[in-house]
DNA sequence: TTGAAAGCGCTAACAC
DNA sequence: GTGTTAGCGCTTTCAA
């Protein structure tokens, strides 16, 4: 069916091994020859099969992206980051999702090791506590986490901690007391837990009471009515709302709005990942930015060092830290409004501002320049 | 380094056919043996390499999708259905992308065809002009197409020409009589051109005049002066605006906004492709959907039901068209707003409607009972 | 029931 | 500069 290299060398009347050279190292035979077999490779319309080159070589060119979900843009957009890089320096890409499903990771572990990638990218749940991750530290192939934010393994993300912070600071300094975080159903991936770690020490730092992360459901249609009652019942009410994700302010804010709220006036609401989407929501949706495409980069830059290394010497190279933090944004949009009739909690006891707006980026330079 | 079936063979003291055998049909060798082998398989950990396995078999499990972009959620949600259904069934996928860009269409092709993937599910720009699908066609993989949407070739898509003349068809419904086509740099698709071509025949259907479609860049951060000029001048300006796709729209919106435009009061917008973000924009974005979902499923069990009865006789299904047409959805949204001051052009001379909603679900009632 | 051996498509020694 | 040959990990006759 599919010619081989055999049928080359038969048509050009060589052997197989001088089609093999004529293909990979062309200057080492006569360029008649040369002429002749690629004249064959052109009629039969010849391409190498990589398998029985990956066999030989042992290099496969393979490398696995393990994702949770492409439903959520923020992988979408690190695969693509990776795809970009991938595609330009000749290697290909073997991608499976997961929902989060630890079998489903298992599975996609195991497949693509069987499959001999290279290298794998991932994003797991929990990165800390993943016994996959040891595994693969033992014996699979040489990995790099994207998103998880764990000092223990090879990663890149955004400190989840530190832009949680910010963002935090950001809402108490436009005048926000009562600030409750909300979490998606994954609550418990290493992510979530920075992020509220954030929330507290910023709340903390202003003498304001942090609460545990409220959980909502992502994909229902409604807001839960206990969640509801939370964010709209009563004086103790909270003003600002600390969304853990993009998707979920999105949601939060439909909800809201059908309880007859408006954002940001009777609520103002701070995500995190920096969509692209969100800027074209009316409001603009403030978020905290993840780079997620150069979080896809800086992945396989980080795998290809590895992997670069490890077939050099056997030795890894220790003169780097495991993980990767890249600087995360703070996007001020219009779902924050300024709360006026309490002081606001600003160390530059200067005037104050008009807009929201024009707060926001006041306090994001404060912050800058801390 | 890792483990080869030799291995398993020599330590459980049998030869490598007895391994393979206990691998793929257990059945076939002595109950004792195979505890053996298999205590064996887990003490080395194992894992047959697909690469031997393939070359022998010249199955490889392997199928390759090609997508534009993931930045699209259209295509994300594709994709998430085709991995769906091939991680069920034992596939593994490779995935490359073009950005719509020919050279690197080719590029895709070549590599996908080289890794031996036993079919190829992808998007083009165009589908009937492309002269790799010729190719494909005569000597390369089996393939099927989504959302292209053409006779010609195996495709799975919506009609889109009827979609947008439902679509259309409502906005004339709610009394709108200047109506214009956005299109975005890609007006040159197969899809775009059949939107066009369905509002034109909804225009002309309802006495009215249709224009050519608008192009309009995607990626500007601001409408183009000459857009916005089209869209905001004089008394001859569109009251509503059908948008070749979501992303579209949702950048238009985003630049009537900053002209000082509301949608939908002073334009009314209709977007292409049902994405699930767009509902929860304010206002909803009204859109003609496509199950984009679905799409990715039913080109993965078309492009099955041709490799499978490739492999069963050379020939080929042809008791089924080519194409496959799955049913669009008119997803009513807030940006649509209803004209008062021209008489509705519905058939049902029945009674008026106080909220637009309640129009466009008659309009709609109509339209399927047609 | 098990083993020996051939061969899938290719690369890389080594010989000529 | 070119050919011969071994072998990558596996499946699959064919014999035993």
């Amino acid at each position: 069916m599919t010619p081989t290299i055999k049928d080359v060398a038969a048509y050009a009347g060589f052997s197989i091994a001088t089609v093999s050279r004529a293909i990979n190292a062309p200057h080492t035979v006569n360029p008649l020859t040369l002429a002749k077999v690629r004249e064959a490779i052109a009629a039969l319309n010849f391409r190498p099969s990589p398998l029985g080159r990956q066999l030989r070589s042992e290099r496969t060119r393979l490398i696995g992206v393990i994702l949770p979900t492409l439903s959520n843009p923020v992988f979408a957009e690190c695969l693509q980051g990776i795809d970009e890089l991938a595609a330009a320096q000749g290697y290909r890409l073997m991608l499976m999702t997961t929902q989060y499903d630890a079998d489903r990771e298992r599975h996609a572990i195991e497949t693509l090791r069987e499959q001999r990638v290279e290298g794998l990218i991932l994003t797991v749940a929990d990165a800390d506590t993943h016994p996959l991750l040891d595994e693969l530290d033992r014996d699979g192939p040489l990995y790099v986490l994207m998103h998880n934010d764990t000092v223990r393994r090879p990663s890149v993300s955004v400190d989840n901690r530190q832009a949680a912070y910010d963002g935090v600071r950001m809402l108490i300094a436009h005048g926000h007391r009562r600030i409750l975080m909300l979490a998606g159903t994954l609550a418990a991936s290493d992510r979530a837990r920075l992020r509220h770690a954030g929330y507290v020490q910023a709340m903390q730092q202003a003498g304001l009471t942090p609460a545990p992360a409220l959980e909502v459901d992502f994909n229902a249609e409604e807001l839960a009515p206990s969640v509801l009652a939370h964010l709209t019942n009563g004086a103790a009410r909270p003003t600002a709302l600390f969304c853990s994700n993009d998707l979920l302010a999105m949601v939060v804010i439909r909800g809201l709005r059908r309880a007859r709220f408006q954002v940001p006036r009777d609520m103002s609401i701070l995500g995190f990942d920096g969509l692209a989407m969100g800027e074209l929501l009316a409001p603009a949706l403030a978020s905290i930015g993840s780079p997620n495409r150069d979080i896809g980069c800086a992945a396989w830059e980080r795998l290809m060092t590895r992997i670069d290394s490890a077939r050099a010497n056997a030795a890894p190279v220790q003169n780097q830290s495991l993980s990767l933090t890249l600087p995360h944004t703070l996007r001020t949009g219009a779902t924050i409004a300024a709360i006026a009739h309490e002081p606001a909690i600003v160390n530059d006891a200067g005037s104050r501002h008009d807009s929201a707006d024009d707060a926001a980026i006041h306090a994001i330079d404060a912050l800058r320049a801390r």
